[in-house]
DNA sequence: ATGGCCGCCCTAGGCGGA
């Protein structure tokens, strides 16, 4: 049995649904996570979506910001939402599809200031990744059970997840503190790095590029934001991984990229 | 590195994104 899994960061799921529906007949998916959905619950395009072939929707939406949904042509059991930091701001949701426990993440972004004395949002981000890292480190059956985190996690860890390691080590999503924390919630579960196992450390690998470029493919400064992550189970069993970045020149895009895992169970 | 960009919202400038 296989699973195809994709992650993307849709920037409001209502004006772009077209992509979305675009996304699931071109890669066809058996689950598709969506992040910043910026949706409430009753007005989620679940017609568009269940035309499409994928009958199975679980979602956190809220007004204007945020918001998370898992779509799959797969039944989906076992749907809850967790909240972090005290807040109800739609930033997780999970749901088990052919047996794998699927974690879909919308980390807090964390203003521009990467201190938490003075930046309250940056401070907000702090706190989500330690209330992950604790919530992992105290699951149940971490060595047996197949599970995967995806989502914008808003962290690019590694030197060559950014365009440029230095000129970014004082910017939010690539500072040390971030790394540190990023990787205590990898610990946190032994998770696996998905995209790095088909993705040398030293080549360049991004999912995300502002709109303020005027070009973002000739500039290429990118971050990856977006995140694969399988449980120790699920070791050997990744296929192959794709960062869809077609999707960033369609006619409206995201800002960020699908990223796409295959799994052989 | 910032910001030349976006999308949202009690429709228009402020907020959040990263």
């Amino acid at each position: 049995m296989s699973l195809k899994i994709a992650t993307w960061n849709i920037n409001s799921v209502r004006l772009r649904i077209e992509s979305v529906v675009r996304l699931l007949d071109h890669h066809k998916p058996d689950v598709l996570c969506l992040q910043e959905t910026k949706c409430p619950d009753d007005l989620f395009p679940e017609k568009a979506i269940k035309a499409a072939g994928y009958e199975y929707i679980e979602k956190s939406g809220q007004k204007g910001y945020h918001g998370v949904a898992i779509v799959a042509r797969v039944p989906l059991e076992k749907a809850s939402i967790k909240r972090f930091c005290g807040k109800e701001d739609c930033r997780h949701i999970q749901a088990t599809a052919k047996g794998v426990e699927i974690h879909n993440f919308y980390v807090p972004a964390g203003g521009d200031e990467p201190d938490p004395e003075i930046n309250e949002k940056f401070a907000h981000k702090i706190q989500f990744l330690e209330e992950m890292a604790s919530w992992f480190k105290n699951a149940k059956q971490k060595t047996t059970a197949k599970r995967v985190v995806v989502g914008d996690l808003n962290v690019a860890p590694l030197e060559h997840d950014v365009w440029s390691h230095k000129q970014l080590l004082k910017v939010v999503s690539h500072t040390p503190q971030e790394v540190e924390l990023f990787d205590k919630v990898l610990a946190s579960h032994k998770w696996i790095d998905v995209p790095r196992l088909f993705t040398p450390e030293e080549e360049k690998l991004f999912s995300w590029w502002s709109y303020r470029s005027k070009d973002w493919q000739a500039s290429n400064r990118g971050r990856r934001l977006d995140h694969i992550w399988a449980s120790p189970a699920m070791d050997g069993m990744a296929k192959s991984v794709t960062t869809f970045t077609d999707a960033r020149s369609w006619e409206k895009p995201s800002d960020h990229a699908p990223v796409i895992a295959e799994f052989k169970l």
